[in-house]
DNA sequence: CTAGTTGACTGGCCCGACCAGTCTAGTCGC
DNA sequence: GCGACTAGACTGGTCGGGCCAGTCAACTAG
């Protein structure tokens, strides 16, 4: 008849209030947040209760707060650190390993431009080719901010494609995969040259989605992403993910 | 020539040296921390930057508090909940469309539900004979028991492709499509009937991961989420997630 | 009009206290 | 001897007060 009622701690449910007020956008991003010992009042709770809310708030990348800052706690803008942490977390909590990320970085990823060529837009295809072109720029400028063009790259591939999602995991996928990568690198090869390489297969993705060919394009990055990780390997976890890049039908070595 | 120091708050290196030993395995599940008064000792800390460490270490589902256990906090077995509850919040701020969670799970399943028919053991593919059979005795047993049904199924065939990803991704996603298809929800039609339906759209796809047929078995699974959630799409929707729906090589209305 | 100072705020952190929940050891009745 | 009960020693949850360092803005001296 009557429902049994969990204690529920009074900082969560501070939590609720200015989590749901964030989510729903009532309160945007850059917005501030009343002042601890004004928030103290409000919500009628101690200012311990208080700043454990916002310490949760804060780990869910939701708030920052900064010491002395007469204007408050700040509403941060959205941001996916808070996705990509925890995917890291359950990767090493998983043992998630090499073979596991890039079958599944194989599947989206090739469906991402497999999508974008045939459902974009021809201006949406064009800023590829800028992003592109920014991408080989960048090789002469290091490291990260190849990484950095390449990220913003496949960003362009989610937003022809039309979909978030697929933008969203290969980031996330890509920094896991940096992550695993970092244990098991080769004493740092030739960057460059693997950069041109990169470019290289990108451009060859690219001309296929411009020629609106779909399918081409998802094979061609099928085989891009395996062709990259392949050394890192061993035969077994090769074939588990070969299966996926060979074109359907047909099953390769 | 010096590196500038960002001050770094105390509860953060709490935070941290706790949860390294947490990821590491250092520290396993269902061991105890010692109690909130001990770690203060142990960290040279109030008590006060110690509750503010375990509060993001909760958020964070890695540990669990429980007023007046004498063992201390618990360390929590690892659980997707965080993942699902980033994803959630980034449905919500990004305002993902039903169209882009559905499209990425087509993607998705239908490619795990290949992984399973080209490399799943005997054994693993009879296991998910054994949860099919769980869940069509489920339907008589309400949605929750279903659902949860639906998930074991998942599981299964996440287990016979040999990846982790896939499963944890259907996971998340089911919950994420479930949390935004409440808020269109058609009068619970026939849920009993709904149930059978996706009963038989189950069965059609394991019989041809059977028979190791993973295009065929790809594409049925393709089919059976579009055709169930179709009717909640407007007509350009449909389309974009159709595209991906069809065989590579066709592409349907 | 600018450069520097000052003061009124902010959050970070600590302390001591009290309450309510939880487990356990010991006690009481059988 | 054995089970039910109780009391106590813990636990975490919350509060209030206090101090410090950082931040910003208004004000002041040049």
């Amino acid at each position: 008849m009557f429902e049994p009622v969990r204690s529920v701690r009074a900082y969560e449910r501070v939590v609720e209030q200015i989590e749901e007020a964030i989510l729903s956008g009532r309160i945007k991003p850059h917005d501030r947040l009343p002042a601890e010992r004004e928030l103290m009042v409000t919500f009628d709770v101690g200012r311990t209760t208080i700043r454990e809310a916002l310490r949760v708030l804060q780990s869910k990348g939701l708030v920052r707060s900064r010491s002395g800052d007469p204007n408050g706690p700040e509403v941060l803008p959205h941001s996916i650190d808070r996705l990509r942490e925890s995917m890291s977390a359950l990767a090493r909590l998983e043992h998630l390993t090499l073979r596991e990320l890039l079958q599944f970085r194989i599947v989206v990823e090739s469906q991402a431009y497999r999508l974008a060529a045939l459902l974009g837009t021809d201006e949406q295809i064009e800023a590829l080719e800028t992003a592109m072109a920014a991408m080989e720029a960048a090789i002469e400028e290091g490291e990260d901010a190849f990484a950095r063009a390449d990220l913003a790259f496949h960003e362009c591939v989610a937003l022809a494609a039309g979909n978030k999602l697929f933008g969203v995991s290969t980031t996330v996928l890509g920094s896991v995969v940096g992550e695993l990568m970092r244990s098991k690198i080769t004493a740092a090869a030739d960057r460059r040259q693997q950069m041109r390489e990169s470019c290289r297969r990108h451009r060859q993705v690219l001309a296929a989605v411009r020629e609106r060919d779909g399918d081409g394009a998802a094979s061609l990055a099928r085989h891009s992403v395996y062709d990259y990780y392949a050394e890192y390997m061993v035969v077994e976890d090769r074939h588990a993910v070969s299966v996926l890049v060979e074109d359907e039908g047909t099953v390769a070595t």
